[in-house]
RNA sequence: GCGCCCUUAGCUCAACUGGAUAGAGCACCUGCCUUCUAAGCAGGGGGUUACAGGUUCGAUUCCUGUAGGGCGUACCA
């Protein structure tokens, strides 16, 4: 089954068909705000302006045909007419209730499952090793994650890998730098936070010093013991620093790979490249020229070596797509970078598919860019002093914050400080997930901390509230199973509820194709909005009328069961109480 | 220079990809806790969708131009 605008959809299009109008225009949605009815369709319209007809006539024989067949004698409420030719729908609550009763019952609520053994692999997160997480990182370990999860409830084999930084030059200033000082202990989080900052600094400053962070480089890059050793040992309390961050959002990953898993694949790439002449050298280094004839603007070629060897980040994506063909054979790979990062992955997705290590037909690949966070004054956001402000300082910030709100309110009297821990970070977290996805994903965005750390409008925290408000009413009404409801009452207090979580479909398979967690957010806290009033309105425990009763707890349940689901999709805990 | 993206209410963002009267949250104003959680609900004010043209039954959405902003443009990631 699927949504209700899917089900009129294919009533449409059996219309169309019979009446010879093309069935691309027969898609039926939900109407917009301020119109009477439930659903339209508006392509009389659109089929009048390729037959040069009057839209209205065509839309009169369209709804005739509708309703000359038997099938369709049980849905409408109203079918008619509006304005320039629009075909407005509204359907009887009993049809409505029927298919709400097939929702309930359909574990999937809806949603159609994609064919099995598809895996998907997703590129999120990328922090550098040796570097503190800064808020930068948020989007996309966020936004990857919950990409992660629609995947994976769409029915494909997800995988989420973390592509750490763990390779480039950035590695070779760390180790001379431990050269130079000499030091040969144990390495720590602390230190790294301190050495890699010092060592970049000295690099950019002095050309010697630079010199010797690329040998360092060199050497890593080619295998030598000490130095492999050494980079090893940091390399795992780096990624301690990030498994701490990482679990604090509530953010998966199924790999911990990095840049340098590519490495051992790098050296029979390039030669296969040349040996087939799309690598060649150019003033020194090697390229893959990746430029079109009717290209509108000019791409420069992807570098494979540099002119002294060494490799780039384009190098070693590049031979990441053939390490992930050979090991999980995907059939799609999704990047959630910067979109700032657009050129690059042009060049690398130009290149993979000119050597064919990935072939157009049998791999998709995709930047999901997202866009820059930025301060107040619309530029890339930078902390007062200039640096950038640390994401853990963020997560403890929204903590306290939410500790605070729980005290204010006593609600935390009664509980222990376990529970009242538990409860603050996920509000916290719940807050600060939630105003980062609610924002398209591709367009930049204004970062405020009073904003993601706020608790009330359209925030995470009011739909854990709302959720977990549910969640106590069933309690009091005993209703731990799922509740037998034989008829469904559709009254003019339900009808709202009921005819929005039967949306869940078209928002889901809106999310997925557009790699858009937002769509899930504005449709979740319409959700939670409109049972709200629902719930204001209602009085539901003391409700005499025990069918309507039944039905309407029916109604709250699934109404659980869907913002569950999506908080879920969107990595979103729900506390037991708040 | 060239290319890509952005400009919607005081602020932060939506708008189901060309549909009807452009919606939310915050902030501001008015009500509502003696029946299910007030992190809430009901209501109010606030818009020439940067500007000027064009395409068409119909434009925030598509095209051209102008202004403002961001980003990217061969050996950093």
């Amino acid at each position: 089954m699927g949504s209700l605008s899917q089900e009129l959809t294919l009533i449409m299009c059996k219309a169309f068909k019979a009446l010879g109008l093309p069935t691309e225009h027969a898609r039926v949605q939900i109407s917009g705000q301020g119109q009477a009815a439930q659903f339209q369709c508006n392509g009389a319209m659109a089929c009048a302006k390729i037959a040069r007809k009057n839209p209205r006539e065509i839309a009169k024989n369209i709804i005739d045909q509708v309703n000359q067949n038997t099938d369709n004698k049980d849905i409408f409420e109203d079918i008619s007419i509006g304005g320039a030719g629009f075909i407005n729908i509204t359907l009887k609550d009993t049809y409505i209730a029927t298919h709400l009763k097939n929702l309930i019952k359909d574990v999937r609520f809806g949603i159609l499952s994609v064919e099995p053994n598809q895996t998907i692999i997703l590129d999120y997160g990328g922090p550098n090793v040796a570097k503190a997480m800064h808020v930068g990182h948020l989007r996309s370990s966020i936004i990857g994650d919950s990409l992660r999860r629609m995947c994976l409830h769409a029915g494909y084999e997800a995988i989420g890998d973390v592509h750490m930084g763990d390779w480039g030059t950035p590695m070779g200033m760390i180790l001379s730098e431990l050269d130079l000082t000499g030091f040969d202990g144990e390495i720590t989080m602390e230190m790294l936070a301190k050495i890699y900052p010092k060592a970049s600094a000295a690099c950019k400053e002095d050309k010697n010093r630079m010199a010797l962070a690329r040998e360092a480089t060199r050497k890593l890059q080619d295998g030598n013991n000490y130095y492999t050793n050494r980079w090893r040992e940091f390399i795992d309390v780096s990624i301690k620093g990030m498994k701490n961050n990482f679990d604090a959002l509530g953010v998966h990953f199924d790999e911990w790979k990095g840049e340098s898993d590519a490495h051992p694949f790098i050296k029979d790439m390039i030669e296969d490249l040349k040996s087939k002449n799309i690598a060649v050298e150019s003033e020194g280094a090697l390229i893959v020229p990746v430029a079109h004839d009717d290209d509108k603007k000019e791409l420069p070629p992807l570098i494979l070596l540099k002119s002294d060897g060494a490799v780039l980040y384009g190098t070693t994506d590049l031979a990441t797509i053939i390490e992930r063909i050979k090991s999980h054979n995907p059939i799609k790979i999704i990047y959630v970078v910067d979109q700032r990062q657009a050129l690059h992955f042009e060049q690398v997705f130009r290149a993979a598919r000119k050597s064919s290590i990935a072939p157009q037909d049998s791999i998709e690949l995709i930047h999901a860019g997202f866009g820059t966070m930025n301060g107040a004054d619309g530029k890339p956001f930078k902390t007062r002093d200039g640096g950038v402000m640390r994401l853990e300082g963020l997560i403890s910030m929204a903590i306290e914050k939410a500790q605070i709100r729980l005290d204010e309110a006593a609600l935390a009297k009664d509980m222990d400080d376990n529970e009242r821990d538990d409860i603050a970070n996920k509000v916290a977290i719940a807050a600060l997930k939630f105003a980062d996805l609610q924002n398209n994903r591709s367009a930049d965005y204004i970062f405020d901390i009073d904003r993601m750390t706020s608790f009330e409008g359209k925030t995470g925290p009011y739909l854990l509230y709302q959720t977990v408000r549910i969640k106590s009413l069933l309690k009091k009404a005993d209703a731990q199973n799922d509740i037998a409801c034989e008829e469904l009452k559709i009254t003019n207090s339900d009808r709202g509820l009921a005819l929005l979580l039967s949306e869940l479909p078209d928002h889901f398979d809106n999310a997925m194709k557009l790699y858009a967690p937002h769509i899930l957010c504005d449709y979740a806290f319409k959700l939670a909005q409109e049972f709200s009033s629902f719930y204001g309105n209602c009085h539901i425990l003391s409700e005499k009328d025990e069918i309507l009763k039944l039905s309407r707890l029916a109604l709250c349940q699934q109404t659980y069961k869907q913002l569950s689901l999506i908080l879920n999709l969107l990595g979103i805990e729900i506390p037991a109480r708040m």
